[in-house]
DNA sequence: ATGAATGCAAAGGTTTTGCACCCCC
DNA sequence: GGGGGTGCAAAACCTTTGCATTCAT
């Protein structure tokens, strides 16, 4: 669960994380900016979840987000996180990385550039990429359908072959 | 909710759904081969499940199934339907569609040939494309990065610019 | 007969909500 | 001081499970 640039699997990421990932002051910046514009005030709480967010380098969930804010605050309850994540991804300081096959959703630190993501069927890793060619060829479909593309998820299961255990048949 | 070729905004289907959908026929020989080779047994229930999935010619959830099912035969309860997903699944007759942004895994026929989706961000209605170069190009990052794709989602949500309701400000 | 399958209801796990209190502007 | 924000606990929601019973082979 921790980060570094070995992976659980033992493989280090595939290249660098594509995206710059948000300082903290950008992240205050951005909420600063949010609660200014839409008559919100300036909570304590929600300026603590930040920190824990901001100090977050890989994806996360709404239940693992409320561990870490309540093993960094103890007195934050799990009730202000669940009701601060819409306000976070209104102020655009997170996004919604991915919703596994599970259902459950995945948040990551808010970021400029748009990728996509792998994810390793032998260890549950998540991995970015970004391939201009398949965002080209998306429009090109939308555009022909009449659609006008909003947003896409692309997300690939894809074995990474470094990992020994978990290695069940993974041949769905 | 009901399926025809006019889709909840107003517009007809962007074009036929690719993927032929599979008979009752079909799908009760799926079943039974599944069953006959797994030591289950022919239940009445999931046959009653089959029927009203077979009748299903769109995208749905557990609990929308679980309705048309009660629906269709009261004496069937919630339970057995959650038990028969995995069986059904399993047995190739119906497989994972997408995730909705909202957790909710939607379920379809299972076809043979793949696609991805398309979701109407004005009107929910679901859609289903086909792009080889996007495949292709997917592909070659996928072995570019020593990864083996296993399967893959990707979902465009996109404006279909045909719905005159529920047009709120969607600039996402 | 024997184990799969079921219905019902209870339990589980996560997210939401009601409410009284607190605190920011 | 007024409304946003919060903590706590209850409620809601969906899905899973326990158990006694029924059913298929």
């Amino acid at each position: 669960m921790t980060k570094s640039n070995r992976l659980p699997c033992g493989r280090s990421a595939p290249r660098e994380n594509m995206s710059r990932k948000t300082t903290l002051a950008e992240l205050r910046s951005k909420l600063r900016g949010h609660v200014e514009t839409h008559d919100l005030k300036n909570s304590e709480s929600r300026n603590k979840i930040l920190e824990v967010i901001a100090a977050e380098h890989s994806h996360f969930n709404a239940q693992e987000l409320v561990k870490r804010v309540v093993a960094h605050s103890p007195e934050v309850g799990a009730a202000t996180v669940y009701r601060n994540l819409p306000v976070l991804l209104a102020a655009g300081v997170i996004q919604e990385s991915l919703v596994q096959e599970s259902g459950e959703t995945l948040y990551e630190l808010a970021d400029e550039d748009h990728h996509d993501h792998i994810v390793c069927v032998d260890c549950g890793a998540i991995f970015e990429f970004h391939e201009e060619v398949i965002e080209k060829a998306q429009d090109k479909v939308m555009s022909g359908l009449k659609f006008r593309s909003v947003r896409h998820k692309h997300v690939v299961y894809a074995e990474c072959g470094y990992s020994p255990k978990s290695k069940k048949g993974s041949r769905s």
